[in-house]
DNA sequence: ATATCCGTGGCCGAAAACGGCGAGCGTGAC
DNA sequence: GTCACGCTCGCCGTTTTCGGCCACGGATAT
């Protein structure tokens, strides 16, 4: 069996984990994430700040507003996922920085117009949350209605990418 | 996708179908086999005599009576099965030839004592008969009770290892 | 001996529940 | 009017639950 490595990152929406194999990020989950990975398998893995020193710098830069795409390298072979999972999230990572899409318009770029709800609920099994920018999806109407990480976040990052933060915050 | 080969090979119980990898055998069924492929995959698979000469080889030895183990290289992974079934077909290998034990038995040297009739059903799945030994699993009673590849084998293999067979059937 | 009757445990397929939705209406406040 | 809500209902992939299925075995009854 392969090696799981993690760390932890402080941030302005709280500690920050981070999960990867040698080959790339598998996750990244902040605190009671509703989808986050339970304690039996995290006993598993092994701390290494070293091995994210490239994703730590990067996020840090994000979260400063300094920074808009991520090249830290992704494993998505470990993550998995069912085909329609890939579909969406590979939709995610087309949006681009500082702005949002329907949960139907997501349904659409992908070629599954009518599955909608599923479309959510891939969405939220996003298990690689900020730098597969799940945030940029929101409803129809203009409301948040849902993020793993809580809304609040959701919020805030949301407003951090359209510049409407001032950097008063820890 | 990997190449799936086979082979056909004459013996005292009728045509007898080999399978494996180039890494090794994945399954060897009789005719109208209980558990057997089905034509719809039996469709991809080439025929590769050379590739199981070896098996081919000690078979007949086998049925011949001159063999009691086999030495032929198993491709497990390819052939799958769930924790248990992997556990209840190593159960099997460690029947020594011309024994039998009772399901009760099996189920309690795999440390699940009450799932026999689990142990029945996985033992029915063995996709490599005889050379993965469930026909030495019989009932408590004594009676056969049951086999993928027909009972008259069963009876007859059985016959065979206690060595109470002479040599005159074709 | 033979037959019948359960308790058993893992597997598998079917069915139902579950959402991070959204369009369509009806309603009520201006 | 019309605009904002709130409700209902259909949507669909995934997950969970559930109910059978048996290569059994022991207990009990003929």
């Amino acid at each position: 069996m392969k090696s799981i490595y993690f760390t932890e990152i402080e941030s302005p929406v709280g500690t920050v984990t981070l999960r990867g194999t040698a080959r790339g990020l598998t996750g990244l989950f902040m605190q009671s994430h509703r989808h986050g990975p339970d304690e039996s398998q995290r006993r598993d893995w092994q701390r290494d700040d070293r091995l994210f020193a490239d994703a730590r710098a990067q996020l840090g830069e994000y979260f400063a507003g300094k920074r808009k795409t991520f090249t830290a390298p992704i494993d998505r072979e470990a993550i998995g996922g069912t085909d329609f999972q890939r579909r969406v999230w590979a939709g995610l990572e087309a949006i681009p920085y500082g702005s949002t899409i329907s949960y139907g318009e997501l349904a659409r770029r992908i070629d599954h117009p009518a599955a909608v709800r599923a479309v959510g609920l891939a969405n939220g099994r996003n298990p690689l949350s900020i730098i597969v920018p799940c945030h940029r999806v929101i409803g129809a109407n203009g409301k948040l209605t849902g993020y793993g990480g809580g809304l609040e976040r959701k919020e805030w990052l949301l407003a951090l990418e359209k510049g409407e933060l001032s950097l008063d915050d820890a």
